[in-house]
DNA sequence: ACTTTACGCAACTAAATGGTTGCGTGATAA
DNA sequence: TTATCACGCAACCATTTAGTTGCGTAAAGT
């Protein structure tokens, strides 16, 4: 039987998924993909929610191991974590099952 | 500017992350991962939670378009949807970055 | 020295979520 | 035909979540 809260590639996975599954977050590792870090007011500028509100954010994605947070000076830079996303990657090869597995790797290949 | 309700990417990302992102759900999921239908009693058999919990999961899972169900007599009976998953694996190569894509690309090619 | 900037903490509200129970109904089995 | 099985619907409750505001404080600029 597969329980959901003893099996430890569920209990692992699923705060992950969580933590992406919000569009605001989702928004905001989307802006930190390409590797620099920035301060809390820089990602909450522009955006319609409050700094307060994206901060809240950025903690539940740093909880979750997607970032990393550093404090320099007087303001805390956000960082992305290359491993999550990896991680996350191979969760949902497990989910798909074998066939889905090689069946995306041949199109990767024929995609070249 | 990347607003988190307007790009595409995200608003139709976000909510298939949401309904991963519960152990039950996830649990399910993986339950379907062989590809073979199963009924709601069927998969609530042997859970902790009630039928009705369950068949509320199951259809949050088929509303983010990752299960189809299907009637047949008296049972309705799940079905897991491999384009979703696809998809969701697509939008993690968005999130991680062009410098990632190419790195799993790589390590596929490896572990051949 | 004073002001501004960037932030954390705490309290609070509104809404969504996860879960239950009870009941009604159509399909199957006896 | 009568009982049972599988399910959907609706009401309901407790908890979590998303978001705000107000305030205090340390760092940077003038």
């Amino acid at each position: 039987m597969l329980r959901p809260d003893t099996d430890p590639a569920i209990t692992s996975a699923a705060p992950l998924f969580a933590a992406l599954g919000d569009p605001t977050r989702l928004s905001l590792v989307l802006r930190l993909g390409d590797g620099q870090s920035r301060s809390i007011s820089e990602l909450s500028d522009g955006m319609e929610l409050t700094r307060q509100g994206i901060s809240k954010h950025l903690r539940v994605l740093e909880q979750a191991g997607i970032l990393s947070s550093e404090r320099v000076g007087r303001e805390s830079r956000f960082l992305i974590c290359p491993d999550a996303i990896e991680e996350t990657r191979n969760y949902l090869d497990r989910v798909s099952g074998q066939w889905d597995r090689t069946l995306s790797r041949l199109k990767t290949l024929v995609e070249e």
